[in-house]
DNA sequence: AACGCGCCCTGTCCGC
DNA sequence: TGCGGACAGGGCGCGT
């Protein structure tokens, strides 16, 4: 569910709203979200003041001091900031609460998500085994040419594949691929340099554009405040199967590829 | 090593 | 109306 885009906005807003904010107890509903046992990690947490949420990857990162606890969404995870007395959100599989009147919840409709403390210099380490970040200055058509050469794997699902570029998944690889021209079917390792370059533009650019829209709500997406993206209408081929290309006119197509849906232009997209 | 596939789990929607 | 199948923003582990 949550690509890069949507974690960056769910991380700002809690980085905002959790200034200082200090865990008081820790409330696992759902045990199998959360790796080791559930005394050990509440014991990790509880008594602990957030001295920073970030993103790496699609992952939420709380800088707990010492240690760091790591949130994967899944595909219908849920990190909201409420007050302590609101009534247990659906879905719920981890509360914290604070030292003020509030809690955040994580809930998750079909437990694909994740959460993990472990301590800094083992997130780090884990940190620097995975792919680029997009969004970073080492991001560049030249990163994209180069990670992609003899890879016989179409540049879809490539650019889906988190080892080598990390954040972008199925709605932005169908987007940035729409951008840049290319066809979602053609070998990763068949790209020319230019169009290398134009695929890292086009992945930079919708990236931030769907940050700058708070992100794409198909269905279960929300921020921390529990409000939707406005980037869903954006969208210029993502879930528009026979509809009209937003250039061309051409129905868009569906197809799938290792499994996932893929949107694209067959017109102007070669 | 790289790649495709099934699976984890729950809900929704669509066709018959 | 009811039911089965397909599908849904992710990622891991398996076999080839």
């Amino acid at each position: 569910m949550p690509e890069l885009p949507e974690v960056e906005t769910i991380v700002r807003d809690l980085q905002k709203q959790l200034k200082r904010a200090e865990i008081r107890q820790v409330t696992v509903v759902r045990p199998d979200l959360i790796s080791g046992s559930p005394a050990e990690f509440k014991k990790r947490i509880e008594g602990c003041t957030v001295g920073g949420v970030t993103r790496r990857a699609k992952n939420i990162v709380f800088d707990l001091g010492e240690d760091r606890l790591v949130i994967n969404l899944g595909m219908t995870g849920r990190v909201t900031v409420l007050d302590r007395d609101a009534e247990d959100p659906p879905y719920l599989g981890v509360s914290f609460e604070l030292t003020d009147h509030r809690r955040i919840t994580y809930q998750d409709v079909r437990r694909f998500g994740h959460l993990e403390v472990l301590a800094r210099d083992d997130w780090n380490q884990r940190s620097e085994k995975m792919g680029v970040e997009p969004l970073s200055d080492g991001f560049t058509g030249d990163t994209v040419f180069r990670l992609s050469r003899k890879r016989r794997v179409a540049v879809k699902p490539w650019l889906m594949d988190q080892k080598h570029i990390v954040g972008v998944g199925n709605i932005y690889a169908s987007e940035a691929l729409f951008r840049a021209g290319i066809s979602p079917l053609v070998a990763a390792g068949r790209l020319t340099k230019k169009r290398a370059d134009a695929l890292a533009t086009a992945v930079r650019e919708v990236l931030r554009e769907a940050i700058e829209f708070r992100g794409t709500t198909l269905l279960d997406y929300r921020d921390a405040r529990g409000e939707k993206g406005e980037f869903s209408r954006r969208l210029r081929v993502y879930d528009r199967e026979g509809q009209p290309c937003v250039v061309c006119g051409t129905p868009i197509k569906r197809i799938v590829q290792s499994g996932r849906s893929t949107f694209y232009c067959p017109h102007c997209q070669k």
